[in-house]
DNA sequence: GTGCCATGAG
DNA sequence: CTCATGGCAC
């Protein structure tokens, strides 16, 4: 089974892009952030014609996450289901079998210190406890998409300039990592160790050129996918040419 | 020789089309109306690597006017000349061997009995006055552009809903039949005679599908060209397909 | 830089 | 409907 992870950053300005990349990789699911649209206005036709179901969770301008999926999903959920008001679209989950998939888009922050980074600290807090009530560590779950957080210092290119940002301050590496101890496995970790696999690019500073990224867009795995999980990768090819999106795809091979 | 004019409503969205337009008919001189750009913006290397010298008149976000040559233009000119200052960008000269081609854009006018109605008309009168004092009705002149008025009521294809608008009011036919008079001939009459020969369609009300169109776009010679032009048309098939300007290119062949 | 919005023009 | 703008977000 293919399972990917992509910030579109809009599915309108991404389509031809988009279609072209189910093509390319034939995922099976595909978890998309900053889709950036309502509902009504995703192309749920265009996607059918090359064969995918598809979960989402819209929203006007901004935000807006999705699940592709081969199989039709199931139990499909908007948002933490935590009874607090989400005015943000930012978490999706699906069932594909007996996996369940989230497809999650953590809020950028803002600058340290702001009401927004406040918010993102917070919006972690509620992904641990969204897993800790609803979740089980010994079944299957892929949780999946832009974290918006670098991880360790081999995620960044220039840690020294970025450990004062919002992507990779101790703060929130730490509320990443509190997720993450619930028990999640980060898929591309399992066999690729090195430094310098980076998901995001800053449009501006023309950062992709010179490889100043980060890796900010992760594939989680529960424990019971480890072993199944035969690769994982970034799909650096997909921001040739064109328009990219700033984001490249994450993609895992799991045998299910 | 192939000389054409066509309002690309914005050369930035229209690039490719007009690559497009170019490969097909080889015109020699080509009118260009509603290009949108500043000078600076104006995608000069493009359209050299097409084979084409381009004469610009810009401006920032609206009007701007152009001339597409293959050989070199002379004796290039902004605006009348007449020492009106001139706040929008709608007139240009230029020649090609001993023909003078003008490209011009008359404005809209907005509501008849406006400010801007009192100023199409105004502009028509200096367009005429420019023609007099600069132009000789026996020397070869191309004067093509978009000319925001149907002459006449084979031009439109519903006249009683339009002849109250700004495109088709007496006063303005009067006005373009005064900018005729001194010695244009309209290349497309010259062999054509028939009605329901449109060259532009209102985006909104879908008029294209119901061909609800007025022929406002025109191009006019001087007597001594109209014994050697052999034919002339309104392109159609430009507007298949993708996103068209709202206008057809009008084309003509003639022989120098 | 690249996308969204609302607004103005036609 | 299809362009442009300036402003915001990232």
């Amino acid at each position: 089974m293919i399972v990917a992870t992509w910030n579109v950053n809009s599915i309108r300005a991404r389509e031809e892009r988009l279609l072209a990349f189910l093509a390319r990789h034939a995922p099976d699911v595909v978890c998309l952030q900053e889709i950036k649209v309502r509902q009504e206005e995703f192309p749920f036709e265009t996607l059918a014609e090359a064969g995918y179901h598809a979960a989402v969770n819209g929203q006007k301008a901004y935000n807006g996450v999705a699940i592709l999926t081969k199989d039709e999903p199931k139990e499909v959920k908007r948002g933490f289901g935590d009874g607090k008001e989400d005015s943000q679209a930012r978490f999706l989950q699906a069932h594909v079998g007996a996996t369940c998939f989230a497809s999650v888009y953590v809020p950028n922050g803002g600058e340290v210190g702001s009401e927004k980074w406040s918010m993102k600290l917070e919006w972690l807090k509620r992904l641990r406890k969204w897993l800790d009530e609803n979740m089980d560590p010994e079944k299957t779950l892929i949780l999946a998409g832009d974290f918006n957080v670098a991880p360790e210092e081999r995620d960044v290119e220039n840690p020294d300039q970025w450990e004062s940002s919002v992507l990779f301050h101790p703060d929130v590496r730490e509320a990443l990592a509190d997720v993450v101890e619930w028990g999640l496995f980060d898929s591309l970790r399992i066999r690729n160790k090195e430094a310098g696999l980076y998901t995001w690019w800053d449009y501006r500073r023309l950062a992709f050129p010179r490889n100043d990224g980060l890796r900010i867009d992760h594939l989680y795995l529960s424990r019971p996918l480890v072993g199944r999980c035969a690769e994982a990768w970034i799909d650096r090819e997909e921001r040739k040419g064109g328009r990219p999106s700033d984001h490249a795809p994450v993609i895992a091979a799991i045998d299910v």
